[in-house]
Order: structure tokens, then C-alpha cells, then sequence
DNA sequence: GCGGATCAC
DNA sequence: TATGGTGATCCGC
């Protein structure tokens, strides 16, 4: 869709503009040729599905940078220095938290896999080696870094870089080993050191250099002696007053080398405004993206500037990401011993070959959610909210999650929810399906146990979402985190909307509040949470909603006994309803709703007949709690004991036979019929031939199943009333062709469908050859879209290109079931009508909607049986 | 709460 | 031929 924008490279050298990572600065990468690699890379990936996702995302960060630019260019003068009075009391407040007297070391072990390898491999020793496969390296050594090969490369690349380089594939468990006989070591100079991943931790080395009258320099040497004499592996390490810095420090003399900063303020601002960009970029929560913001957006390329451009910083980010980047740039971050975080979230994803096959979809699904639940067993976690992760065909990532009404760790209750959430998305080709619970049980546990229960309570009640949110234990744990993962050890979040609100008042500035606050304060105040609960508890008794047809819960006991049938409603591949199998387009919300609420008065209509001794008062209320936007149904259920089914099909306009084919397959035929004449007497739109039958035109359903054999992956969109169909390769996600139109009214025609194109993309068709496919169930969608409008005529117009072309075109819509009506040339007044909307010469080409559908119909029914 | 993005390792 | 898996966080809605 938005391709075209790869044209503004240098077309000399366009790998220029490709910015991969892989040429960042990196130890071990000094002296290599980066053109070259830069070169390489982009020629082995340019063009791939990868690439092209690539290029989409730098796209959307160029967008981010000019949004971000522009806001930059519209602060005025007067903004600026107000904000500039917010950074200078910063600045003060922030200076205030320095803290000099700590000794911070970070040890970073030197190209930790493969040196593991190595060690259990002497004969790698001294040549080129990655850790993973050709689709992925973990981490490359030394050697192989002289090629330019790297950690995150994929290993074809790297091969290509480096052609001797040898892959050894990953095994965690010597990792974790190895991990585990260097963290040993670590204890022995900081019991409590923070392990930042198997290969780094962070020890405060305050004490042992205090107790032993050491420098931390001494203790680092130490230290990496140590480490070496334990596992035979080199590390390197960093020692300053903070951690930020330290991290920063453990990579200057890579591999195997160390680098102390002296614990004295003069010294980390000039070693931190000195940082050469590449190095300050690692600084961790700096990405590309970010980077690529602060440079060219707001050209911001060093610590310093982060300082002296202080303003703009925090008048166009949120107060949280200004702290950081400004006590980045003063040298700060990490002084505090953070308690051990513990986890958020357990997840599990696995990439295959891309693919479209649903019942491969639904098995890997199950696999993974099977290896989640191992997981989670294992850890003891139960958790309440599922998230499904696809990355398609076209590596674009899609999540999506459901919370759940209990909290759980089964397969089959992840597995379950997660064929929901999936199911939802088909049909889609993907590469990679990723399942995540969060929310655990325990993550609210509370030193107070009738406390848990209420916070359970409240949790557990979705429509309490305004109390909740005033009881947000996990919000206020969210600000401390925050602070702790940027290695901030100060409450920021108060002082500075004081501040502010200090400078408006003082200056009369236009410096608009709601930017500046905080999206999340901090509460100081207590919460009065017992009696609150208490008061929920109750509310929560009464009222507590059914929300058992909702897609997104878990079974409501009380709610099945009720109606052990009750079945969520879906709308099958967005068009027909699992319940009865009517049909019904995505853009006809209202009449959706309606047929929702069919269901609902035909479940009550049967509560009411079949058992209405059974029936608790209770479960009524709660039926008609969770259907109260309906006020109509309301109404019907308390004034009679029946409700007919018709009340809620009162609609006569052209819609309307959506529903008259709904009642026609649940009553009587005859009864129908005299339905149909009396609301749309007008409209030729029987679904019944003279004698009574239904009519064999494909529906909506037909064409999407039978174009899915084709590995056609068709989906309307419509706004308002226009409409377009879109064609995809279920396999490569690429577009094949599309049909784009509006439903309007013509000239004594009452409503028609307009097309104004159908195109084809030959390129990217690998399925058949015959384009005449592709454009039957292009067309057909649209055509079945104009049915279900209630449009008879279809008309489009063959443009006159050339000759050639223009009798081909005639040709191929008069194969698929066109007309001529006449020739657009405008040589007449009566072209006009048509010059004017077409806006162009060609042939009018008509064709009656029905007509088309039944001249279709064996195509597209020949899979269903 | 959800979904997209970003980031780190 | 071919571009990972796990966990966290933030922002906007």
C-alpha cells in the first residue's frame, strides 16, 4: 500500500540508506569494512518479505521523526523558556540525587556463547565461528566479527560475509552452566548483584572495596581472574558510580579489558559529554528509533545536548522519557539496590514456514500453548490474561489478548481461548504464532489475606473498571518499576506538575498543563480500599453482569445451567453467524446488533417455554443486566411471556432482506413469502425462484471458502458507500488484485453497484495463470456485496486505453457476464451523465446483479459439497 | 484493558 | 531458500 517511498535512494548506492544494525558499533567491529558489509546485506535481503516490512517501518519512523519536527518548529519562544525553567529546577532536583559514594562494577562476559563452545571445542579455536544456524546467529567470536558478522545477523548473511565461518548450534544448558559458575564469583563480591541476562550482571562493589581497601579497578581485576580461573572465560568489566555509566564503561576495552571512571562529578560530565554517539546510543532505552528521533528530529547528537536541549525535550515527550534522557545526559541512573524484579509475564512463540492451512494454524497453536502451560507449571504461575502473537507472511506483528475470569495455567484453558482469538483472525498466513499470560495470580498477593480476596474481587469484576482503576495497585507499582528500569532512584512525578503549574501562574504562560502532567501520579494520599472494597463487594453481588456470550470469557458456571446452549455469537469469516448461518456484511452494524438480539429473545423465548420453574429471578436479571442497551427487548420481556419474533425485524428498507432470508429459514416458508411482498414489494430480490425454492446463488460464505481453496484471501472494506475488495496471496500476503466501487443510485435504476476498478497484479500471482480467476472472485465479492445492498444492476466502464487493450478488457468483463450498453465517448449530451462520473471514454458495460450471481453460482458452490 | 512499538539481550 | 525467543515497558486509545 504505501510502497513508492524507496525511490528517494541515492541510486548509486542504495544500500546506504538501508540501516540495518548490524554496522552500529560493536566491539571487535573496528576494522571492518561497513560499506562492504553494509553492501552485502542490503543486496542478500533486498526485496524479501523481510526487507519489505523493513522498509514499512523505516517509512512510519520518517513519519514519527517529521510529526515530531513539525511540533518542534511550533514551539514558540516563550514555550521554550518556560520549559526551560522546568529543566533548570530539574536539573537541581536531579543533581540533588547524585550519588558519588557508591561503586558500581557491570561484568559483561566477552562473546559469551561462543567462547562457551569454544571451550568445549578447542579445535574452534582461532576461527570464525557463530553460535545458531543460517536463519539466525546468537552471537559470533572475535574472528568472525572481522568479517562484520554479528549477533541478531541471520547466518545465510553471515555466510556470505565470512564463507569459512562455521555455525554451532545453540544449547542453553552449557550456557546456563557456565552462567552459573561465573555468578558464583559474582557472589563472593556482591551476594545481591543484579544478573542482567546470562552473560552481564551488575554488582554494587561499595563494601568489598570498603572492607579490603581496594580500588574498584583492583576488585575488577579480581574479579575477571577470578571469573577466568573458574570457567576459563574472559568478561570485561566497568566501574563507575552508577550503574548506567558502568555498562557504558564494561565496553570501552572489549574484550577483556576494563575501564574504571572515577567516582567524582567533574570527571563523569566530561567523560559523558565527551561520548562519541556511538557509544551513548547503547545506553540502555536509546534504540534506533529513538535515536534516529533525537538526531534528526530535534538534532540532538550528544549527552550535552540532551542537557543544553533540555526544553525541547520536555515539551514534546512525556515527563517520565524527559527525566531520562536529561539524567542520561547529566551522568546519572542506577544508584539504588532495586529489589529482585519479579516477572510480568511468561510467554512462548515458535516461527515455522509461512502459512495459511488452518488446521496447521490450530496444531501449532496447540503446541504452543501445551509449552506454555509446561512452562507455567514448572514456575508454579497462574495467570488471567492471554495474548496471541502472529507475525504474518509479511512479517507485521499482530497481537491480540482476551482477560479471562479466572486465573489458570491449563493447556486447555489457554488453548481454548487462544483458537478463539485466532480463529478471529483467520483467514491470515503467518510465520509465527506467540502465546503470553500475564496477570498472576499472585501478583497482587498482599501481607493482608482478607485484602487479597477484595482486590481478587475487584480484579476479577470487568464493569468495576472505574474503581478499579482508583484501587490500581498495579499502577502505582508500575511508577516505582518505571524508575527502577530506567535506573532512576527519585520520585519525580509530584514536584515537577507543581513546578509547572508554579510557572504558569507566575508567567501567565500558554504552556498547556495536560502535556506536561504525568500519565500516571503517584497517590500518596491512602486509599480508603476496606470499606471501598466492601461497597464493591456488594455492588459487585448484585449486579454482576452475564457476560457468558461475549467472546472473551471464560464459562460462567451459574450461567450454563441456565442455558446450556448458549453459544457466543461469531460472525464467521466476518460475514455469517455461527448460530444460524445468516449472512449478514461487517458494515451493517445496527442490523447486526438486531440479530444478536434475535438470539437473545429466542433463548429467552425458550427459557420461558421450556422450563420457566427452573428459572431463577436472578439469572433473568442477569441476562436482561448484561442486554440492557437494548431497551426495546427489555420492554418486550417484562410485558409478555412470549416475544414474537418479528418485533425485531421492523426495518423496510433494502437491507431488509437480510433478514427476510433469516426468518425464511427458521419459519415457515409460505408465511415468508408474504412477508417479503409486504415490506419490499419493489425489490426483485426473492431468494425464491417462481416455485417457492430458494434460488442457488452463492453467498458471501461460498465465495470467501471456495477463493480460500484457491489460496485467495479475499476482504471487503466499505465506508459509507463505497467499498473495496482486496485479493491476497494467502501464502505470501501479497496483493493479487482488488475491486474498488460505490453503491449508488442510477437513473431509473433504483440502486447499482458502481465499480470504478478491477485490477490485477500479475506479479505477485504464483497461483494460477489464469487471471480470469483472480478477477471472477475479485468481482464476485463486490458483486455479492451489491446483492446484499439491495443493488440489481452492476455497471463499470472498459476505459479506452488502446486499442488492443481496450477490446481485451471488453472482452474479459464480457466473459465474466458484462454487457455493452453503449460507447462512453462523449460525442454526446447523453454521455454526460456518464463522462461525469466515470470521468473518462470507454465502453458502458452493464450486467444485472442476480444474473451474474447464478452465472457464477457452480464455481463457487462446487467446493461446498 | 488492548494493541502497536520499542528495547534489551 | 532463508531474518529468533523471552520479557518488559510505554503510549495512545
Amino acid at each position: 500500500m504505501d510502497n513508492g517511498e524507496s525511490s528517494t535512494n541515492d541510486s548509486s548506492r542504495p544500500w546506504e540508506s538501508y540501516n540495518t544494525v548490524f554496522t552500529n558499533a560493536k566491539a571487535g567491529m573496528e576494522g571492518v569494512d561497513k560499506e562492504k558489509v553494509q553492501r552485502i546485506v542490503y543486496e542478500m535481503s533486498k526485496g524479501s518479505k523481510y526487507f519489505q516490512n523493513e522498509e514499512r517501518k523505516e517509512a512510519l519512523m520518517k513519519q514519527k521523526i517529521e510529526h515530531m519536527r513539525e511540533r518542534s518548529t511550533k514551539l514558540s519562544s516563550t514555550d521554550l523558556s518556560n520549559y526551560q525553567k522546568v529543566v533548570d529546577r530539574r536539573i537541581l532536583e536531579l543533581e540533588a540525587t547524585r550519588d558519588l559514594s557508591r561503586i558500581w562494577l557491570h561484568v559483561d562476559m566477552d562473546a559469551f556463547y561462543a567462547a562457551v563452545e569454544t571451550l568445549s571445542n578447542p579445535s574452534l579455536e582461532g576461527k570464525p565461528m557463530a553460535v545458531g544456524g543460517l536463519s539466525m546467529i546468537s552471537t559470533a567470536n572475535y574472528e568472525a566479527r572481522k568479517f562484520g558478522v554479528r549477533a541478531a545477523m541471520p547466518g545465510f548473511i553471515a555466510r556470505k560475509l565470512c564463507p569459512e565461518l562455521i555455525f554451532v548450534p545453540v544449547d542453553f544448558t552449557k550456557y546456563t552452566h557456565y552462567s552459573e559458575l561465573t555468578r558464583k564469583v559474582f557472589r563472593n563480591y556482591d551476594p545481591h548483584f543484579i544478573a542482567g541476562s546470562l552473560d552481564e550482571a551488575y554488582l554494587d562493589i561499595t563494601v568489598v572495596c570498603r572492607e579490603r581497601g581496594l580500588s574498584g579497578g583492583e576488585i575488577a581485576e579480581e574479579l575477571r581472574s577470578s571469573v577466568y580461573s573458574e570457567t576459563g572465560l574472559t568478561c570485561s568489566a566497568g566501574v563507575a558510580a552508577n550503574r548506567l555509566l558502568a555498562k557504558v564503561c564494561s565496553d570501552i576495552n572489549k574484550p577483556n579489558g576494563q575501564f574504571i571512571l572515577q567516582n567524582d562529578r567533574s570527571t563523569v560530565m566530561t567523560f559523558i559529554s565527551s561520548l562519541p554517539i556511538r557509544k551513548w546510543i547503547k545506553i540502555g532505552g536509546i534504540g534506533k528509533v529513538t535515536e534516529h528521533i533525537l538526531k534528526d528530529a530535534l538534532g540532538i547528537k550528544t549527552c550535552e545536548d540532551m542537557v543544553q536541549k533540555g526544553s525541547l525535550l520536555y515539551a514534546l515527550f512525556s515527563q517520565s522519557s524527559a527525566d531520562f534522557f536529561l539524567s542520561v545526559g547529566l551522568g546519572l541512573g542506577g544508584t539504588d539496590s532495586p529489589e529482585a524484579r519479579s516477572r510480568k509475564s511468561i510467554s512462548s512463540e515458535r516461527t515455522f514456514s509461512a502459512t495459511g492451512d488452518e488446521k496447521l494454524l490450530y496444531s501449532k497453536l496447540a503446541e504452543i500453548a501445551e509449552m506454555l502451560s509446561d512452562d507455567m507449571k514448572k514456575e508454579g504461575l497462574k495467570a488471567r490474561t492471554l495474548t496471541l502473537k502472529l507475525k504474518t507472511a509479511t512479517f507485521e506483528i499482530k497481537s491480540r489478548a482476551v482477560s479471562l475470569q479466572r486465573y489458570t495455567c491449563s493447556s486447555e484453558d489457554i488453548l481454548k481461548h487462544a483458537t478463539k482469538l485466532l480463529k478471529a483472525e483467520l483467514p491470515v498466513s503467518v510465520r509465527l504464532i506467540g502465546l503470553r499470560m500475564s496477570q498472576f495470580s499472585d501478583e497482587i498477593r498482599n501481607s493482608d489475606p482478607s485484602q487479597e480476596t477484595i482486590t481478587k474481587f475487584i480484579i476479577q469484576k470487568d464493569s468495576s473498571r472505574q474503581n478499579l482503576d482508583d484501587n490500581d495497585y498495579d499502577g502505582s507499582k508500575n511508577c516505582i518499576s518505571n524508575d527502577e528500569s530506567l535506573g532512576l532512584s527519585f520520585d519525580t512525578h509530584e514536584t515537577s506538575y507543581d513546578q509547572l503549574k508554579d510557572v504558569e501562574y507566575e508567567e501567565q504562560s500558554e504552556i498547556d498543563a495536560d502535556k506536561v502532567i504525568p500519565n500516571q501520579e503517584f497517590k500518596k494520599e491512602e486509599r480508603p480500599r476496606v470499606s471501598e472494597g466492601d461497597a464493591l463487594l456488594i455492588k459487585h453481588k448484585e449486579c454482576r453482569p452475564d457476560t457468558s456470550h461475549s467472546t472473551n470469557d471464560a464459562p460462567n458456571t451459574e450461567a450454563v445451567t441456565v442455558f446450556p446452549q448458549m453459544e457466543p455469537l461469531l460472525w464467521i469469516d466476518g460475514y455469517k453467524c455461527n448460530l444460524c448461518g445468516i449472512e449478514l456484511p461487517p458494515s451493517f452494524v445496527e442490523e447486526r446488533q438486531e440479530h444478536s438480539d434475535f438470539h437473545l429473545a429466542q433463548r429467552l423465548q425458550n427459557e420461558e417455554s421450556c422450563s420457566s420453574s427452573s428459572t431463577t429471578p436472578t439469572s433473568k436479571r442477569r441476562i436482561l443486566g448484561k442486554e440492557k442497551a437494548n431497551s426495546k427487548l427489555k420492554k418486550q420481556k417484562q410485558d409478555h411471556k412470549h416475544i414474537p419474533i418479528h418485533t425485531f425485524f421492523t426495518k423496510t428498507n433494502q437491507n431488509s432482506f437480510s433478514y427476510l432470508k433469516l426468518i425464511f429459514q427458521k419459519r415457515n416458508q409460505e408465511e415468508m413469502k408474504m412477508v417479503l411482498n409486504l415490506i419490499s414489494p419493489k425489490l426483485n430480490l426473492s431468494p425464491f425462484n417462481t416455485l417457492g425454492e430458494p434460488k442457488p446463488i452463492p453467498s458471501m460464505s461460498d465465495i470467501l471458502t471456495s477463493s480460500r481453496t484457491r489460496n485467495l484471501d479475499l476482504k471487503i472494506q466499505t465506508l459509507g458507500p463505497f467499498f473495496r475488495v482486496t485479493g491476497k496471496n494467502i501464502d505470501t500476503g501479497g496483493e493479487v488484485g482488488r475491486a474498488e466501487g460505490v453503491v449508488r443510485p442510477w437513473f431509473g435504476k433504483g440502486l447499482v453497484l458502481h465499480l470504478d476498478t478491477i485490477k490485477l497484479t500479475k506479479e505477485t500471482m504464483k497461483m494460477e495463470k489464469s487471471v480470469l480467476g483472480v478477477g471472477l472472485y475479485v468481482g464476485a465479492v463486490a458483486i455479492r456485496h451489491g446483492y446484499d445492498c439491495g443493488c440489481r444492476t452492476a455497471q463499470l466502464l472498459a476505459i479506452y486505453d488502446s486499442d488492443l487493450y481496450h477490446s481485451k478488457l471488453v472482452r474479459f468483463y464480457r466473459r465474466i457476464g458484462f454487457e455493452e450498453v453503449k460507447e462512453v465517448s462523449g460525442s454526446s449530451i447523453g454521455d454526460m451523465a456518464d463522462m461525469l462520473v466515470w470521468g473518462g471514454v470507454g465502453t458502458r458495460m452493464d450486467a444485472s446483479i442476480h444474473h451474474l450471481l447464478l452465472k457464477w453460482s457452480k464455481v463457487f458452490l462446487k467446493s461446498k459439497i
